[in-house]
DNA sequence: CTGTACGTTCAAAATGTTTTGAACGTAGGG
DNA sequence: CCCTACGTTCAAAACATTTTGAACGTACAG
């Protein structure tokens, strides 16, 4: 293959594995991603492991994982027993299965521990001393300030998740915050 | 203090903790930004060491790490030769001090390298065998579908950027793509 | 000038994460 | 029914990150 081609590749995978790190996954687990973006045919847990140069149970659990996130597919290839894999390439659908299962879940629990705050800060009422009830008053007005935060996030996120094909941003422009 | 004043305290503390983890960040640095968004007053160093029960020196460098995110500002005490600390508590403000000086230059970065990579494949040109011009053409379009990726993140974050006060969702609306 | 109360630094230790590879299970070909 | 080619698992090893604390620098009070 064409050493130009090969540094192409390189560095896309690279670049995809570095991405893969920022949003917090596993770098192989971007690493895998990017080699099964890259090629043009579905590949083994062989051929991904020989391309990567690491263990085939290292390329075993992160293909799992990514099969979970739905950043990959099995293929089936016919006459052939061995597992073939292919990246999911739409990109937004990528991002959206990202968000939906695992940035909803983190939001929603924010929300709600913050919620059970104020339910907490309420109920303490009148068994609070005067400075007490100043904290308080206090600690109310952050987590208001959390509770916009947390509730504007979630709004962006409900709307992009609701965007079909590629991602519609004239509907992400109608979230207004009071 | 009141017993439900200093649980919630805690379980904001560590849920913000928690986020800071989710953005990259060191989880303590979370915690200490917590701990000075949840103090009416500002707090020393010492003072933060001894709530989190964390060594001066870890407290110190985070501080410092703070300070250059932008999420928290030295205050000075009249008449005390401690440093004190407060929370940068405008949430929005927080989130447009961290993605200009890093989610801007990663992004910037990515479109670099793939702009790059097309120069490449352009300039293998002819110096290509039949497949390899296959491939190169394939490549060509994968990195098409990234560019478009990370051109629409960066009209996202150049438009919250350059958003005032609290988020203005409006102005997020008038992106479009092709 | 001296002593003290601080903040900073950084090497070593503790802790956490990732990777490996050998052991194992399984299905399908012969 | 065995043998082989696979995928999976997981404990141990390699590696990376975080935390600590002792050593140090500095500035100020007395």
């Amino acid at each position: 293959m064409n050493e130009k081609l090969i540094a192409v590749n390189d560095s896309t995978i690279a670049g995809i594995g570095r991405l893969a790190r920022y949003f917090g996954f596993a770098e192989v687990m971007g690493r895998l991603f990017g080699t099964l973006l890259m090629s043009p045919e579905p590949m083994s847990l062989d051929d991904l492991a020989a391309q990567l140069e690491i263990s085939k149970g290292s390329v075993s659990m992160n293909m799992r994982a990514l099969e979970r996130w739905g950043m990959a597919k099995e293929v089936w290839m016919r006459g052939d027993r061995k597992k073939y894999y292919a990246a999911e390439h739409d990109l937004w659908q990528v991002i959206r299965n990202v968000l939906s299962s695992r940035e909803r879940r983190e939001v929603e629990l924010a929300l709600q521990v913050l919620g059970d705050s104020v339910e907490k800060l309420q109920s303490a009422g009148n068994e609070l001393s005067p400075e007490d009830r100043d904290l308080a008053e206090f600690y109310l007005e952050r987590i208001s300030d959390l509770q916009a935060f947390f509730t504007v996030a979630q709004m962006a996120l409900e709307t992009v998740l609701g965007s079909g094909e590629s991602l519609d941003f004239d509907a992400v422009t109608k979230i207004e915050i009071a």
